[in-house]
DNA sequence: CTGAAAGCGCTTACAG
DNA sequence: CTGAAAGCGCTTACAG
């Protein structure tokens, strides 16, 4: 057999690297799991021959004869392309990868199906857990009966919502609160506000009632100041200036995100209103976004590297057998720059 | 057994329903894979056990024994948190996930041996095929071993890379080119040049030696006139402060991605440039960044969708057993906006 | 329509 | 130090 044929992609299995060196399949997995009571001799022989056909050994059927997992964690999410979400799924990844799990990821947008039939598939993977964020849905009946469900197979553990029942782990952040209390601080100065967001995502929501409640508490009516539009920096743009007019001169915008806010500062400034002294905007994520605008946006820091932490962490105990907290909460802060 | 401990958690397998339904494994089996010669009212028997205890066959063992594939694909990328991987990524996931495929996710930084690791372990996982998006890097010995030895074993597929070997294929974004003719195009107005980049990858070398193949051929000495930053807005405003006066007045920016064109845009505004009268600035990636600032940044397009599109299509057709080229290229262009 | 048996690619007691 | 055998959780010819 020729080197050319030798290097051929043939998949080879531990009986043909047996054969070919002449010994049985337990001495070849011997070697291949490093065992001392193997001779030099042999070992060398079943090594070159390994060498020779680039024999990789299939964990997958490792992990079977063993009983034990493939360390594969599910992850799901909203949306990729959206910043937030790809610096969520990356912090999780360099972590899990850091003790020796692997990702399979699924993103599936508001479709609770399509996350329905993600999660059944990652069960179907034996993954230890999975890790949905920001995209828990409700399903047609209204409910999370299919996330009881998943959680029958393996812990989930949820980012940016909340759900409480057995073998699920909520981590999330009081985007409620810090919205509510950045009414309460513009409010110092403003009177007209607006909100803009762009998705109805459980920790949208929390913003939005938190923009709501806060104005209440103000004695300021919310009515007409809620505004949903596209995830663009145009969309928001557009919404602003509809509404601007109308709504006698707004002077104290918030955003679900960054890219909102970036684009409420690009109609302001088309409009040549001073920000921060006609107008103040805050945004949210505390995203590179917020340094990439002239002047840079204040932003709302969701503490997103603290949660993910928090839930690798806490996956990590409940891996080893150890009881966690159902839900865990983070508290967000301000960051000011100069939009506000 | 009550309710409770039926819902419990016990992993069951196939041997487990068998014996609760007192039928064989096979019948199980066929009810499983709803083969049609099974009475009804076995079938009816079995599937209330399966149902009562929430049992899932596993596809790991599943795919073993029908000696087919568990249709992964993995995904080995430089870093997630920047817009254009997280991007390549999502699209390259949906357009995986229509097809029936699933993903390993692993990001590896520019740490080659963490990316042969990966690589390795993607191997070992049995995967159809790897795709490596901008992460590619020479070895310690300056050379793609790893990566020939990796094709061995599944076809690999590299996004903005070039490697040319067996069963390993190509699709890249003809950045030399884009950069080289943006010089050309901004040499009608402008002659002090700059270039900012923030990483050595494939594809940020292209544009680098675009840049200063083009200020060469417009009779121009490139030296001094490329710098590196970092991967921030800040940075690259830095970098740019640093050398407006040594080298008399920069009138044409061009960056290797958006954020960083973001910063040179900020750090000409607080000098009270006009933009793009007194500065032009160009971005790359034509991310949602360029539609963040005021003025909105002209910006090239590196057909990322497309070369994603690309990607899929041809690793279904190498899946399918058809050829593909080995080294497929996309042509970049320049997207106008206020910034040039 | 149903079950016993062999097999997927591995590992590891158990003998020798 | 080495091999034959049983087992991981499945599927599917082969008999009946």
């Amino acid at each position: 057999m020729d080197k050319q044929q030798k290097n051929k992609s043939v998949k080879m299995n531990i009986y043909n690297i047996a054969n070919e060196a002449g010994v049985s399949i337990a001495t070849v997995s011997r070697v291949l799991n490093n065992s001392p009571s193997v001779s030099a001799k042999t070992k060398e022989k079943v090594l070159s021959v390994i060498g020779n056909y680039n024999y990789v050994p299939s964990a997958i059927a490792q992990n079977l004869s063993l009983r034990t997992s493939g360390n594969l964690i599910g992850i799901v999410c909203y949306n990729l392309q959206d910043l937030y979400y790809a610096t969520a799924v990356s912090l999780l990844e360099s972590s899990l990868r850091k003790r020796g799990h692997h990702i399979i990821l699924s993103c599936t947008g508001e479709d609770y199906l399509q996350k329905q039939k993600s999660i059944e598939m990652l069960i179907t993977k034996q993954v230890d857990a999975v890790i949905l964020i920001g995209s828990v849905f409700l399903d047609e009946y209204g409910n999370n009966a299919y996330l009881v469900n998943a959680a029958k197979h393996c812990p989930l553990v949820i980012i940016n919502g909340k759900v409480r029942s057995e073998n699920i782990y909520s981590f999330y952040c009081d985007d409620f609160t810090a919205v509510r209390e950045c009414v309460h601080k513009m409010y110092q100065k403003h009177r007209n506000f607006l909100f803009l967001y762009d998705a109805d995502t459980y920790s949208g929501n929390l913003k939005l009632t938190g923009f709501q409640e806060g104005m209440k508490e103000c004695g300021l009516d919310p009515t007409g100041r809620t505004l949903r539009c596209d995830p663009t920096p145009e969309s928001a743009a557009v919404r602003f200036d509809e509404i601007y007019d109308t709504l006698k001169k707004i002077d104290a915008v918030i955003t679900a995100n960054d890219v909102l806010a970036a684009g409420v500062l690009n109609a302001a400034l088309r409009r040549n209103l001073k920000v921060p002294e006609d107008i103040s905007i805050v945004g949210y994520n505390n995203s590179i976004i917020t340094q990439c605008t002239t002047p840079h946006l204040s932003s709302i820091d969701n503490g997103l590297e603290q949660l993910c932490n928090m839930a690798v962490e806490g996956l990590t105990k409940l891996l080893h057998g150890e009881s966690i907290e159902g839900i865990t909460m983070v508290s967000p802060h301000l960051v000011l720059r100069d939009t506000m």
